[in-house]
RNA sequence: GGCCCGGUAGUUCAGCUGGUUAGAACGCUAGCCUGUCACGCUAGAGGUCGACGGUUCGAGCCCGUUCCGGGUCGCCA
């Protein structure tokens, strides 16, 4: 049996000295340095060794090897002269008998340099990723990821969860994202969808009789990316659990995530239990958004009312919103640019004052409130404001207002200093969302989330909307999103488990039994042979793990990512085919225009 | 699909108001260097300035079209 390795590069220490070893790994550096001594630098999966070559011959011999050649040295450890307190192995070197070659590196030029493959155009990292993968810092987040992955894994167990894998080749769902098919040979015409989430499967788990199911699952969407979103495929840590209810839900999750967060966490201090409750409605008004980030300080006020008539013409019959931040050191030029990024990522511009150092409003819109003494007085009384603030402000629709304030509340945390605690993880559940809402297309009552959730209320509560002695849109779905950090990691709810209240939920958005009976067949008709009430989650792994890491792209926290337009570079997928696979699936190709 | 930013040496970038032979750092090649550790020193090779078209006496730079990459909005029940 060939032995490759008595030991890691990185596990050597002064204790090893006189100790033969053989080590292998990737040739990361050759420092040679004169007088015929060359100090080469062995990489493998658990570290770095230092090899130092002194004899003619086996100089010779590594001298003609290009760097991220795979060796195998074979030598004596000994104690170094000059130690390296910056690495682990910093005491020792390998006095090397034998050099192998295991796998030679044909390029003396690499597409980038391992060490500094972060700074490389990320196609190019993407499209030599084994590269890629071998610097430290790149291979670090996917160790981590496996890690919390594993602890999550045990964490559900421990909790009495079952771990059960459901189909990848299953049924198209009605709803929902763009599904990726896939054709069916068998059954010419006809295709299998790759699951947007294993929804109706743990849903039937219930109506099986299985308690608390989880997966880590796969799933598949043919969407758009975005840094925090990866196109094509994604995994959940998928849970459900029967005779259960939110608080159930929550429980479970505020048990299992903090202690992972903390332990794996780029920051160590995670929320504990119970983690805060915001409604909805709430949420919109106080953070402008239903993703708050509680690290920041700073709240959204209506000043819809206060600044009506004061002469700014975007501010006429529009919402009005202002975010105030006491003691804000930002410059003209600093704001400008800050007030230019809410516009990108709002699509929508903020106007601003501030209060300079006597208490006068200055700068940006001032001159609108300051032609009137009365209402610059009730402006600094209303938003509390003292020298040094400043207020960013939006107009528009409601939902534009408070979504330019939101945004605004995101980017002046994270610049101003003093109102954003960066290092912890702050969990918090968004509850009481609305069932339905007016569509913006359609301009009809619609589904406001997923028609799966069970309607606070019950049937009674749709009654009473059907009756007309509420407005449907007033009533709200036992559905809840977990945020941490401004990142949504989760939606989740308590179920509709009941086929009556599901007709009548459908029946509210002109829909009825058939279409029920249509979309969601399998659960419809398991539920009509005696459902338990149940609820789960899903919080996105990748999204967990890219928080935890830190990064800002999601790409880094995947080992084979696919670019933003949901191609493989390395693989190069999505490719053509043969015609002859074409043919047996009876696919027909047609000439593409290359027009659209 | 809309909007924004970018594409210059193997890599990361600089390149002024349009003006001689397009630069730097890292990497690479060669030589030197007896303890380096992002080793150091000297020299050298390396470019269709994404592509196409236009304006101009003259384009890396200006204009148009297009391709590629990233961000963002739409989308993601």
């Amino acid at each position: 049996m060939t032995k490759y390795r008595t030991h890691t590069c990185g596990e050597l220490r002064l204790s090893d000295a006189g100790k033969t070893v053989t080590l292998s790994g990737w040739m990361e550096n050759l420092r040679e340095v004169g007088g015929g001594i060359g100090f080469l630098v062995l990489r493998d999966f658990y570290g770095t060794t230092q090899v130092v070559v002194e004899t003619e011959s086996l100089l010779q011999q590594v001298q003609a090897l290009n760097k991220e050649t795979t060796i195998q040295v074979t030598g004596t450890v000994r104690e170094r002269t000059s130690k390296n307190p910056k690495m682990p192995t910093g005491e020792i070197e390998i006095v090397p008998e034998e050099i192998k070659v295991l796998g030679r590196c044909r390029y003396n030029e690499l597409p980038f340099e391992v060490n500094f493959s972060r700074d490389a155009d990320e196609a190019q990292r993407l499209r030599y990723r084994y590269l890629d993968l071998r610097n430290p810092q790149v291979k670090g987040n996917i160790v981590m990821r496996s890690q919390v992955v594993s602890a999550l894994r045990r964490a559900m167990e421990e909790q009495g969860f079952l771990e059960i894998t459901t189909p990848i080749l299953t049924a198209s769902s009605p709803e929902g994202a763009r599904d990726y098919l896939v054709p069916s040979r068998k059954h010419p015409g006809k295709f299998y969808a790759l699951p947007q989430a294993p929804q109706q499967f743990k849903q039937l788990l219930m109506a099986s009789g299985f308690d608390k199911y989880f997966q880590i699952a796969p799933c598949f969407r043919d969407e758009d990316a975005r840094g925090d979103r990866s196109p094509g495929e994604f995994y959940q840590l998928d849970m459900e659990m029967a005779f259960a209810g939110q608080e159930d839900v929550f429980a479970v999750m505020e048990q299992v995530l903090p202690p992972v967060f903390a332990k794996y966490g780029a920051y160590d201090i995670a929320s504990s239990a119970p983690f805060r409750r915001i409604p909805y409605l709430q949420a919109m008004e106080e953070f402008g958004t239903d993703k708050p980030d509680l690290r920041i300080d700073l709240r959204v006020t209506d000043v819809t009312e206060l600044l009506q008539g004061c002469g700014f013409g975007p501010f006429e019959n529009n919402t009005v919103k202002a975010v105030p931040v006491s003691g804000c050191t930002l410059t003209r030029k600093q704001i400008d640019k800050l007030c230019e990024e809410i516009e990108v990522q709002a699509g929508q511009k903020p106007y601003w004052f501030k209060l300079d150092e006597t208490g006068e409003i200055a700068g940006g819109i001032a001159k609108f409130i300051n032609a009137d003494p009365a209402l610059a007085a009730n402006v600094r009384e209303i938003l509390n404001l003292a020298p040094g603030a400043l207020v960013m402000l939006s107009a528009g629709s409601k939902n534009e207002a408070r979504k330019t304030a939101g945004v605004a509340v995101k980017l002046l945390g994270a610049a101003c200093e003093g109102h954003m605690d960066q290092k912890r993880y702050e969990f918090c559940w968004i509850v009481d969302f609305p069932m339905y809402e007016i569509g913006e297309e359609s301009g009809k009552l619609e589904f406001c989330h997923n028609p799966f959730s069970m309607p606070s209320g019950g049937v009674e509560a749709l009654e009473k909307a059907e009756r007309g002695e509420i407005d449907p849109l007033e009533l709200l779905a036992e559905q809840y999103d977990l945020v941490c950090n401004g990142i949504e990691l989760s939606s989740g709810a308590v179920r509709n488990h009941d086929p009556e209240i599901m007709v009548k939920a459908f029946e509210l958005v002109g829909l009825g039994e058939e279409d029920v009976k249509q979309k969601f067949p399998a659960m419809y008709n398991a539920f009509c042979y005696g459902a338990p009430p149940h609820a789960g989650i899903a919080p996105g792994v990748d999204r967990m793990v890219m928080l935890l890491s830190g990064e800002a792209s999601i790409r880094e926290v995947i080992a084979f990512p696919m670019n933003k337009s949901a191609q493989d570079v390395m693989m190069d997928a999505p490719s053509t085919v043969e015609q002859a696979q074409l043919d047996e699936l009876k696919i027909c190709t047609v000439e593409h225009s290359g027009q659209d």
